[in-house]
DNA sequence: ATTCTGACA
DNA sequence: TGTCAGGA
């Protein structure tokens, strides 16, 4: 498929898809008009990359373990370098405080809602 | 109509 | 990231 119905069915915008082309996280063929390719297999690629990067994971982070991505229907990601698992272990960590900071201030707003049932009775049905 | 690259009042 | 230019 083309940029666009990567597009289309991503819900991210031709830019993006270019600039994470950029980034090194996709790597579309080339047709010979010079028009990118992308196989059904990207669909997948660029939700977990919004994933990651929604979480915090720069690019180049997101780069190195993109090979070992869990794409749905496979199994555990394969072996992989004890560098690349210390890294891997440090943005769990990021993320693990980011959770405990986002709790916090989940915290504040209950408190100035003055709710005192659980978060998730209160919960407000998102789109 | 779509996509491409490069660039930024 | 949006958006415009100038081409194919």
């Amino acid at each position: 498929m083309r940029i666009g119905e990567l597009a289309r069915r991503t819900g991210v915008t031709p830019r993006a898809l270019r600039y994470y082309e950029e980034q090194g996280l996709l790597t579309p063929e080339r047709r010979p008009s010079g028009y990118r390719e992308y196989g059904d297999r990207d669909v997948d690629a660029v939700h977990g990359i919004r994933t990651l990067l929604a979480a915090g994971l720069n690019s180049a982070a997101i780069a190195e373990i993109l090979p070992g991505l869990p794409l749905p229907g496979q199994r555990q990601a394969g072996p992989t370098c004890p560098e690349l698992l210390d890294g891997l272990a440090r943005e769990r960590a990021r993320i693990t405080r980011q959770m405990d900071e986002l709790a916090a201030a989940r915290a504040i707003l209950d408190a100035i809602m003055g709710a005192e049932a659980p978060s998730e009775v209160i919960r407000t049905p998102r789109a």
